[in-house]
DNA sequence: TTAGATCGGGG
DNA sequence: GTGTACGATCTAA
């Protein structure tokens, strides 16, 4: 029969001495299947410098507890290897784990051996082009198995371009009695489900709030939850780092009170992964935690310092969690506070609901990663960068016949760690204020140097002057297209397609995720050039990367000059220049004129145009400052750049206090307010009528207290903390304000509960967080510290447009 | 200065 | 599951 099916999750299964693929998927009229694809043969291949050796692999066996593991087929095959032709040996294997076992009892008979670590399952995905979560039409009968859906054994199939939509994915999230992670002593007290149709809170004490359901005990209400995840069979399931904390805590709490919880398609249940840090899977119903895929899609462009649910939320969703303080939570379990624990149960349904949310928002970069690297969501999820750059590589050797490098050795390792890169090109900034700024910057700089120049493994040469790294006269790059780069051009030259295809449809968030997806994966070539473990590792090609950036700033920066403009600062792939006398219009004109002569797909771009802007100089004073500067764009929006405002361990009324100097500075043009402004805070804080929220400072335990040697203030806190009963421990946040009483600072921190409103030092607070934080700034515009403090006559301010 | 250890997220 | 993160930051040697 016809089966149209997304697949979404896969296994394999052994079949006597043969192995089968099983994959778990949705098919168009919404209902689970199971597909099984019999009798695939793993493989690897190995290089022999004489055709005897190719007789004697084939009849070789090895016996691993009381089996006999042989070779099923030998096969002679032509590849590439950096685009050279290679005869190689494909040694067909029986089952997965056989590989191992045959290629090492082989290896040192041979020259070489490839490929005998690629996952069997992800290699089934790419050598037949199924790409997940996109409709394949299937050929198939149905067969009993022991999966709890229907299955159905492949006879043929094929892949379609159509991407699923509309999976119904289930969000969770527990409370425990304690903060403290263990298992086997405290109890899971609530546990929330939600998605879009259905809200659930189980419990197992009475507890007075919506979509409650009280269990008799905690055992019955983990079975319930097995159950409910049964009945709602939904596609996915998610968590806000799920696989860190509430699935593993589910896993183990079940251990440990003796329960079986039936789940997934086996009705095995979860299974963590052993790893250094766990992951929970769940057969046929792909884990997604949500935290992993925050980190590496918004991560870097949220301004949270944090990705704590709460932060993510507020910044993403533009929400915050209810404000509960999660310590009362086991004191009110025990004596069964019924308002207060209702409290908690709608906490932990709204945890449920962001997540959910969150899932919703960011799936188009996990649709799109998917799509790209061709690997199912779960992996995807949770690979590394480094990792989907190479999985996206491997992906390609097939239509480009190249044989799969391997992984470096140990040795090769240690040898790779030690070679360093010279970075990027800064030009200092004269500390100043400035206007009529204008923004130039490369367009994805190192993956367009990469593919214009065709920095590749394949195409590197050594000794011979032609192609020229500006750095180094003894590498070039042949003309001939390598492999790395051209798929690296490929992605960006996708993303440039998208990029119109946006101009018309400015609206389309999923194409906005596509797009902004593939700018991470190009951006992570040149960091997997030079990254120890990669299996296309190329020094080389990462050396000359930076070498041409550098080489191109330079002549920009040049060219800047020689045309009017001067150059206020530059970083990496970024230029500042200050028009003076030129229109914004001169700029865009420059900008195309530089274009003309950049090759390949290399473009200068006119980010912007800001009206004002300040950089201000170094502690040390060694001249401007890096990365340390602000801009106000036209319509006033600060762009802040390395300052406390953007940090934490700073207190509130520091932070706001720089924001605001920046804006009457830069957008209202008015140093003297803003002076007025800093001295009146000085007069405030003085006057202890600032309030408490606004001095506090956070700082984080990085471990236990006993093991402190130096008591800094957080740590003094945590010890008084402690001795009221508090739980506190490795990776508490400590908040505290610093107060008059004491001589050294921490006597004089205090924690919230201790503190009174007013009784914070007025001095410390304006020494060590107010002035530190403005002082630079205003430095720039001619005042000094005393005058900031009012201690001294206002110097002449002069001019102080740089 | 370098090597080794810890941490993130989560109640 | 033909696997075993990683990069930043702190502490000890």
């Amino acid at each position: 029969m016809k089966l149209i099916v997304a697949p979404y999750d896969i296994t394999y299964r052994e079949d006597g001495n043969s192995v089968n693929i099983v994959l778990f998927g949705k098919d168009k009229d919404g209902r689970k299947v199971c597909l099984i694809d019999k009798g695939i043969d793993p493989f690897f291949y190995v290089q022999v410098d004489n055709e005897s050796v190719i007789e004697r692999i084939k009849k070789f066996a090895v016996t691993h507890q009381d089996r006999e593991i042989t070779v099923k087929d030998v096969e002679k095959v032509e590849k590439l290897i950096s685009g050279k032709k290679i005869d190689l040996v494909k040694v067909i294997c029986h089952l997965p784990r056989d590989v191992a076992k045959l290629r090492d009892g082989i290896k040192d008979a041979v020259l070489q051996t490839y490929e005998f670590d690629i996952s069997f399952t992800r290699r089934y995905l790419l050598d037949r082009d199924i790409t997940p979560l996109h409709y394949c039409n299937f050929e198939a009968k149905e067969i009993k198995s022991s999966f709890t859906i229907p299955t159905y054994e492949i006879e043929s199939y094929a892949p379609t371009e159509e991407i699923i939509k509309d999976l119904n994915v289930m969000a969770l999230d527990i409370e425990t009695y304690a903060k403290e992670y263990n298992p086997e002593k405290h109890p899971i007290l609530i546990i929330a489900l939600s998605n879009m149709k259905y809200k659930k809170i189980l419990t197992w004490k009475e507890i007075p709030a919506e979509h409650v359901e009280v269990c008799d005990s905690e055992a019955d209400m983990l079975l319930r939850l097995a159950e409910i995840l049964r009945e709602e069979d939904p596609d996915m399931i998610t968590g806000y780092f799920s696989d860190g904390f509430d699935f593993p805590y589910i896993v183990r709490r079940s251990r440990a009170l003796g329960i079986t919880l039936e789940l997934g398609a086996d009705g095995k249940g979860f299974r963590i992964g052993r790893g250094n840090e766990s992951e929970v899977s769940l057969l046929g119903m792909p884990h997604i935690d949500i935290y992993k895929l925050v980190r590496k899609t918004v991560g870097m462009q949220l301004e949270t310092y944090t990705y704590k649910l709460d932060d993510v939320a507020n910044e993403v969703l533009g929400e915050k969690k209810h404000d509960v303080d999660l310590a009362k939570l086991g004191p009110a379990w025990d004596v069964h506070d019924k308002k207060l624990l209702k409290e908690f149960a709608d906490y932990n349904l709204q945890d449920t609901d962001l997540t959910h949310r969150l899932f919703e928002r960011l799936y188009p970069n996990l649709e799109e990663m998917v799509k790209i690297v061709g690997l199912m969501p779960y992996d995807v999820n949770r690979m590394a960068f480094s990792q989907l750059v190479e999985w996206f590589i491997i992906k390609q050797t097939k239509e480009f016949n190249e044989v799969i490098l391997n992984k470096p050795v140990s040795q090769e390792v240690t040898g790779r760690k030690l070679e360093r890169l010279k970075g990027a090109f800064v030009f200092k900034p004269t500390p100043g204020l400035y206007k009529d700024l204008v923004v130039f910057d490369f367009m994805s700089l190192y993956p367009t140097i990469i593919t214009s120049h065709n920095l590749s493994l394949s195409s590197l040469r050594t000794g011979k002057k032609t192609y020229v790294n500006p750095d180094n006269q003894e590498i070039w790059f042949g003309d001939k297209p390598g492999f790395v780069a051209t798929i690296l051009e490929r992605i960006i030259t996708t993303r440039m397609k998208l990029k119109r295809e946006l101009r018309k449809n400015p609206g389309d968030a999923m194409l906005k995720a596509r797009i902004a997806t593939l700018k991470l994966l190009a951006n992570s070539f040149y960091g997997y050039l030079g990254f120890y473990a990669a299996r296309w590792y190329c020094f080389e090609c990462a050396e000359t990367t930076t070498a041409f950036g550098r080489h191109y700033i330079q002549k920009v920066i040049k060219q800047c000059g020689e045309n009017g403009f001067k150059v206020v600062y530059s970083d990496t792939d970024s230029i500042f220049i200050s028009l003076g006398k030129k229109k914004q219009d001169d700029a865009h004109s420059f900008v195309e004129k530089i274009n003309e002569k950049m090759p390949g797909l290399m473009e200068l771009e006119y980010e912007g145009y800001y009206p004002r802007g300040i950089f201000v100089s170094a502690k040390d004073d060694s001249g401007g400052a890096k990365k340390r500067y602000c801009l106000a764009d036209e319509k006033g929006k600060l762009k802040i750049t390395g300052f406390e405002a953007v940090r934490r361990n700073v207190s509130q009324i520091a932070k706001e206090a720089q924001e605001h100097v920046f804006d009457l500075i830069l957008n209202k043009h008015d140093e003297k307010s803003a002076l007025t402004f800093v001295k009146k805070m000085v007069t405030d804080l003085k006057s202890g009528k600032v309030p408490s929220e606004k001095l506090i400072i956070t700082t984080r335990l990085s471990k236990p207290v006993k093991e402190y040697d130096n008591v800094g203030p957080h740590v003094a806190v945590a010890m008084r903390m402690i001795e009221r009963g508090e739980n506190v421990g490795a990776g508490t946040m400590i908040q505290y304000i610093i107060c008059k009483e004491g001589k050294v600072i921490r006597d004089k921190a205090k924690s919230l509960q201790e503190v009174d409103e007013g009784e914070y030092d007025p001095t410390y607070y304006i020494d060590n967080q107010l002035i530190p934080a403005v002082e630079k700034i205003f430095e720039v515009i001619g005042y000094s510290k005393e005058e900031l403090l009012g201690e001294a006559k206002q110097t002449g301010l002069g001019s102080y447009f740089g």
